[in-house]
DNA sequence: CCCAAAGGCTAATGACTATTAGCCTCAAGC
DNA sequence: GCTTGAGGCTAATAGTCATTAGCCTTTGGG
């Protein structure tokens, strides 16, 4: 359905720009050339946008990562894919990973302990990673944790500045940036 | 005035959990055990409470990193202290740096435009910091803007996990990201 | 051709909010 | 002892908002 689509694109730019609670129904109307409440006739309620968008995004994130991480063995290897994607679709989803990032204190119950739930995991995959290059001694790091904060932060930050028209492209982020991450554990080369 | 300072307290936190939109002026009231209207006797406005915040945690984190950098000639050298006093600040007054970066939004005109221009002016001394680094041939980077705002990324991310009671002291965290930082600008040992 | 449903609209509902007005109390200095 | 100002309070003001109700137009399939 096109204009539910429609909505969703205009919702998810106004969060971003505005936030979620600074957006109202009348904004996301007039984006889309209707009045408020006749959005109702395509969409649940404001939440039920918000909460749709972040479900969306934390599963296509963790999809993307699953897929990154499957077609290698070697710890270093598997840490550079997982950054790449993960630091990809910052740049190239970055208001839904905005959105995801900070409007988490928006979404209400029971849809807030999913997307934690969902997070926590993805966080986990990262600091596994971390580990497993340790246990092989490939990476030196005091904290593993840390470590994985420090990439996941990255990838963040890239939603907040990156620009489609700006002077550096995707590849060029996502390359710097994996080196970043790969220099920041003390990846050893082979 | 300790009352004055007990509202500007108690608003940082509830902006820091619920955000600036989120917030009432009878849950900041609340928080200091009187009703909302009774606030207007000790702050000018909400808006005025928010930019306050943001005003002096730009301001004090400008200035501490002018101290920090003073110190030294040394590239390397400056550009640890820079991010030690940059992550520090992150984790010891979490509150504000979390506030200061989410709420920009929520800031209305000329305060909006005052904090930005701050914010420029303090990414733009860690770009010269990294861009001296590679003048002098110590750093290795391609992109001095992507290692800067990797940089400056790690501090915030700081801001939105740290806590003072985490298995992590303050100085862990600090030397660990300092430490990040100069494997991330491939920084050369002398 | 008809008519039902899809998708608009305006008006109403029921909150909630920042801020102001106006009043009351109480303590400290005279 | 009085009074004045600081700092509370409640009620009123003037919005804003999400959502619902009820109505109208269009349109596409029969």
């Amino acid at each position: 359905m096109s204009r539910s689509d429609d909505i969703r694109a205009a919702a998810l730019e106004l969060f971003t720009r505005q936030g979620y609670e600074a957006t109202t129904m009348a904004d996301i109307g007039a984006a889309v050339g209707i009045r408020g409440p006749s959005l109702y006739k395509h969409v649940a309620s404001k939440q039920d946008l918000l909460a749709q968008i972040m479900t969306t995004t934390m599963e296509e994130l963790l999809a993307l990562h699953r897929t990154a991480v499957a077609g290698s063995d070697d710890p270093t290897e598997r840490l550079r894919r997982a950054t790449e994607a993960h630091v990809r679709y910052h740049a190239r989803h970055r208001l839904e990973a905005f959105v995801g990032n900070r409007e988490i204190r928006g979404l209400v119950e029971p849809h807030r302990a999913r997307i934690l739930a969902l997070r926590a995991e993805y966080e986990n995959h990262f600091r596994e990673l971390v580990n497993a290059g340790i246990a092989a001694g490939r990476f030196h790091v005091t904290s593993a944790r840390l470590a994985s904060f420090a990439i996941l932060d990255l990838g963040m930050g890239v939603s907040a500045w990156y620009s489609e028209d700006g002077e550096l492209s995707e590849d060029a982020v996502v390359w710097q940036y994996s080196d970043f991450t790969l220099r920041l554990v003390g990846a050893t080369e082979l």
